[in-house]
RNA sequence: GUGGGUAUGGCGCAGUUGGUUAGCGCGCCAGGUUGUGGCCCUGGAGGCCGUGGGUUCGAGUCCCACUAUCCACCCCA
């Protein structure tokens, strides 16, 4: 392999052709945000070890085998982030922000490093918008922050994802449930296949949506996680689709969402597409009551949500998102002669000064081999400074869309480019 | 970690039952207009045919291994 010349396995260049949509999400994701009260924290790319340990939980697949580990000098062993939220927690654990108004509502734009098999919409390093919420108990913050990720995907523009809801209660219930599940399943052990007998003991909620048609079939009938919810997180979870209905938020209620990280409880959600390949999940969140106190602090109800980038974009594209055109030039100058190519380079800095993104030759070529970079830039207009030109006070200004040409003094040039490109605008 | 597909110039592909200098489209560069884009024409640069073995007089073409990549399982965003 071209080790100089070839990416780590399960990253991946964002060229400059493709930034400029990511950049458009981005920015859109932010601003929404801020229209709901979020404003952005900024963590380290890596971590104590151990906060990701507690934190997202030993057992998880995540912590077991996906982890970027290594011991930097000092001989700490530290982690790249393999997700957003254990090190938001730590950040307000740590310079008290739960100590401040609540609720605190804070997100996130950040690169996120996992060791998986890359697949499509799975990379080894991925990035994450997320947001977090602490404080808020009642349901009404659950429905809000659903409200905000469907007010993402509104002002984006995306279509074709569907909401999917479900509860996995408190630790109380759960165990009960676990309970069942494990009696029922254990009755019908010799019609599963292998690796759903093994789930069976340690994460039997898998065992309800395994591929496998015959596990499918011994399945039918078993018990719902929703059916052994504690009077509390029930009226929680109808608390949450009552509002949902109230906004006007379409929903299904899901019962084989399992989150695969340790800290969530009561509320899961997702938003799946069926358009990006095996890996649908554009967000998924949750509540997490129990993860502040896990990690040190005094007992504080959360919930937050993540949803990948590279994912989010590839269903912008494929819901036909009208991305903003990301154009090199507005005006492009080409110089003739030494005194023609001087004048363009200054002039170059009068339009930007303007605000005008502007460009000139700087590799020596003809005027035809200039116009043709320009025409392939995309610039709106290119203008022409000859001899004749400059004795005059005067260039060439051309559209490159329709093709019309007209004279135009170089003196307040910046002002009559800026003029055009309004209108164009409109 | 487990399966399956694929690996030929920057990108997308051809390469017939293994046989002389590996092609095509797009892109790139230059010229066709002593000073001008998009169409067209001409020319040019650019590939040890993923890597390493093997079979053979001879391999891009057959066999094996490795690596990468894509897709799926798993897991998650």
């Amino acid at each position: 392999m071209a080790v100089l010349t070839s990416a780590p396995r399960g990253t991946q260049d964002l060229l400059p052709d493709i930034s400029g949509k990511w950049r458009f999400a981005e920015e859109k994701l932010l601003e929404t945000a801020a229209l709901y009260g979020f404003r952005e924290i900024r963590t380290p790319v890596f971590e104590h070890t151990e906060l990701f340990q507690r934190g997202v939980g030993d057992t998880t697949d995540v912590v077991q085998k996906e982890m970027y580990t290594f011991q930097d000098k000092g001989g700490r062993s530290v982690t790249l982030r393999p997700e957003g939220t254990a090190g938001v927690v730590r950040a307000a654990l740590q310079h008290g922000l739960l100590g401040g108004a609540l609720p605190l509502r804070c997100c996130y734009l950040i690169p996120c490093f996992r060791y998986e098999k890359p697949q499509a919409g799975r990379l080894r390093e991925f990035h994450q918008f997320g947001a977090e919420v602490f404080g808020p108990s009642s349901p009404d913050a659950d429905a809000e922050l659903i409200a905000f990720c469907a007010a993402l995907f509104e002002r984006l523009g995306i279509t074709g994802l569907s909401l999917h809801i479900n509860s996995i209660g408190c630790p109380a219930c759960r165990r009960r449930y676990h309970e069942a599940l494990r009696a029922f399943l254990a009755e019908r052990a010799d019609r599963l296949c292998g690796t759903c007998r093994e789930r069976m003991e340690k994460n039997p909620m898998r065992v309800l949506d395994c591929k496998s048609p015959v596990c499918q079939e011994a399945v039918t009938g078993a018990p719902v996680m929703l059916d052994y919810l504690c009077e509390e997180c029930a009226g929680h979870f109808s608390g949450l689709r009552e509002r949902l209905d109230m906004l006007g938020i379409a929903y299904t209620v899901d019962p084989k969402i399992v989150r695969g990280l340790d800290y969530y409880t009561k509320t899961v959600f997702e938003f799946v597409s069926g358009a990006i390949g095996a890996q649908g999940t554009v967000l998924g969140g949750g509540r997490y009551d129990g993860l502040v106190e896990e990690l040190g602090g005094s007992p504080t109800p959360a919930l937050g949500f993540a949803m990948g980038i590279e994912r989010l974009v590839m269903q912008m594209e494929s819901s036909g998102c009208a991305f903003p055109e990301d154009r090199l030039y507005d005006i492009y100058l080409a110089g003739m002669g030494g005194a023609g190519r001087r004048e363009a380079l200054r002039l170059c800095g009068d339009l930007r000064q303007e605000g005008v993104r502007a460009g000139c030759d700087c590799m020596d070529r003809s005027v035809k081999a200039q116009m043709k970079y320009a025409d392939k830039t995309g610039a709106l207009y290119a203008a022409v400074l000859g001899e004749s030109e400059l004795e005059a006070g005067e260039c060439t200004l051309k559209s490159l869309r329709g093709g019309e040409a007209r004279t135009v003094r170089l003196e307040g040039l910046a002002d009559t480019v800026r003029t055009l490109l309004d209108e164009n605008k409109n």
